[in-house]
DNA sequence: TGTACATCAGTGAACGCGCGTTCACTGATGTAC
DNA sequence: TGTACATCAGTGAACGCGCGTTCACTGATGTAC
């Protein structure tokens, strides 16, 4: 089936993108080749260039729109409930499901390549791409943790949003390497529960402050 | 130099495995190959055969050697304070260090190998060592944090450790994927001010019991 | 202690395989008239 | 609208390479006398 229509040929591209995305997801960085992702595709490897520069453009782009989603969701969950704790508690309960765990597909990107990146040149596009996508992620996160407007409780709540942002990175990569077992159970109920339970990590930091 | 003595021949066995733990903190679980690690033991990859049955068997070796030795230097952070107090703010401090996350060959064996183990069979020799490694970590972490004995507060304890456990693999591996940047200091400066500010996560999961 | 021989740790060439990438080719699509 | 031709999306064979693994071979080590 040679050369089929341009806009056939924009959709196979996108095709290709999300299906490398939910196997980066899946397998981390090392883990993806170019012609499984086009078989998977429906097309044969040849193909492959006409669409990106090399396998790391591929990679760049397809993480980028692991990112993208995920920031989506995160968002949609913000802005769905009218109280911030609420919100916070939506995004913390979809982060940390046992159902969450035991989808490889749906593993969150950060999860899935913080590892790779960290052996990538600090230069290397990916790492750019990772960085802007967690960034994304935390800003979200920090949207939904109340807090004074004031310069002091600002720091309060950036500060305390890294803490719960890194917990919940923690304890699903823990989990998820555990598998779907008691010990695993444990560990993102501990999270969720501390997580939920706590509305005043933030202002704990602007007494230290 | 064929045929060394035995002696010799155990020698160069123990230096493999080291230097393959070494590389598969570096790099994970994919990244090492046998030629490269042979190479770097000032040997030929042929006779690699001699010593392990496969490479598996040799990255299960390596990673359980890996887990071993922070084990080993927990379990001193936590004999060497009196008080349990400073021994969990010495295993904190030692963990989250910024000297830490710069030395590529000293990741936490946690981190270098999660997202790895996650993809693995659960019945694989890797996995095994993987899930004993983590819990041998958080039980010594856990011989830090103060409470009562009973068995509500044992139970608090307990999650308390998987929580702080998790903040500590979360932050880490946050901070390493960044790189050495302003943000990966915030993000492990965050959770040093956390957790060595919080004394009393172990009660508030007592109270809620 | 000295000799003769079996053992076996390490060598290096070779294997089959999957990888990322290239390229001549095909024929439907897109375009110029 | 219809024809003639250029374009180019996708095909599949081929490439060089590194991988894990095997194996005939070497010669110092270990052992039996």
């Amino acid at each position: 089936m040679p050369r089929v229509s341009r806009q056939q040929a924009e959709l196979n591209r996108i095709s290709i993108i999300e299906i490398a995305a939910r196997q980066y997801r899946e397998r981390g960085l090392k883990g993806v080749s170019v012609a499984e992702v086009m078989q998977a595709a429906g097309l044969t490897h040849g193909g492959f260039y006409g669409h990106f520069e090399s396998k790391e453009a591929l990679a760049n782009e397809a993480c980028a729109h692991a990112f993208e989603r995920s920031a989506a969701t995160w968002k949609e969950k913000a802005a769905s409930h009218r109280k911030k704790r609420k919100a916070r508690k939506a995004i913390i309960d979809h982060y940390l499901s046992t159902a969450k765990r035991d989808t490889a597909s749906e593993t969150c990107a950060v999860i899935a390549l913080s590892a790779d990146v960290a052996q990538e040149q600090p230069l290397a596009d990916i790492h750019q791409t990772y960085v802007n996508g967690m960034q994304s992620l935390v800003d979200t996160y920090l949207s939904t943790i109340e807090g004074g407007e004031s310069a002091g409780d600002e720091a309060a709540r950036r500060q305390a949003a890294l803490v719960e942002y890194s917990l919940m990175v923690g304890a699903m990569t823990l989990a998820r390497a555990v598998g779907s077992t008691a010990l695993s159970d444990k560990i993102l109920k501990a999270a969720r529960t501390f997580l939920n339970s706590d509305a005043s990590l933030a202002q704990r930091f602007a007494q230290q402050a």
